[in-house]
DNA sequence: TATTGACCTAAAGTCAGGTTCAGGTGTTAA
DNA sequence: TTAACACCTGAACCTGACTTTAGGTCAATA
């Protein structure tokens, strides 16, 4: 049984950001003694999830939804699985979407470093091919021009 | 050289964004015809970068910061370079973070899956191995004492 | 001539996810 | 007993990236 200060020096959280994620509704059955708010180990658990849930980027109000299902029990199996599948999917193509710009920027540190050995853009443009990929064309005809 | 509506349809994005990102000083070179924005290929050049720098994650400020240096020369390819390096970096780091969500999400997935087929939670808990990996450590506990 | 449409500005509003502030309570330590 | 601490609240404030609003210019069309 913990109080709001000692839980924010073990998860390194501010003490702010505890009292915002209650008022929030993220520890649905969080107890008080005279007011005074009691982290037990069931609210360290939520604090748990919550961190991994935030880092997959869901929202806080997805969060809270979460916790309410877990409240309701076996009922809502089928919801806490789908709100998963969907987060896995948004993560999944997240990733994807980032090799994509990953790619843009590894041509541009390339570009970089070329011009810089060269001292200017000029030499760089002789060497690449008239077409590029779309996405690097796009770049390309940036530098060209700039 | 298109107007700022133009420009709004072919790369659906709002005018009012684009003013923004002009107010923001994204675009060093753009010149007006009596108070009228004129957005030459440079301009459209430039727009590309940006959707560029934006889907990396990139804050206005940094891109603007890209865009001065451009207009700058050949002086500047050290700080163009760097500012690439960097954002690569953490854009690679931002993928570790995100594969690492990946299988706590997937593991979520599996759990529930599980659970529907059950019924209920407790069968799950005789088939996980006593010791697992920290992260999902995690997720098992909270499931376990929901 | 009037009104429509496309442009302009500054300033205020929005949203998420907090943080800060002003003021209040209750318990322990000198 | 008074001062220091740790807790509490509601409300205002903050940041980033826009969006909306209110009001104004200017050219072309009915």
């Amino acid at each position: 049984m913990y109080t709001i200060g000692q839980i924010s020096e073990m998860f390194h959280i501010p003490i702010s950001t505890l009292r915002y994620y209650d008022k929030e509704g993220l520890f649905p059955h969080m107890q008080r003694t005279s007011g005074i708010r009691k982290f037990t180990e069931q609210e360290m658990e939520t604090l748990r999830v919550i961190e991994c849930l935030k880092k997959s980027g869901m929202e806080i109000k997805n969060i809270k939804q979460f916790m309410a299902w877990c409240a309701l029990g076996s009922e809502t199996y089928g919801q806490r699985l789908e709100l998963f599948q969907k987060q896995k999917e948004a993560v999944e193509a997240e990733i994807q979407r980032l090799e994509k710009t990953l790619d843009m920027i590894r041509f541009k540190c390339w570009y970089y470093e070329q011009a810089i050995q060269d001292g200017n853009e000029d030499h760089i443009h002789e060497l690449l091919p008239d077409r590029l990929p779309e996405d690097i064309q796009l770049l390309y005809d940036h530098a060209h021009k700039e």
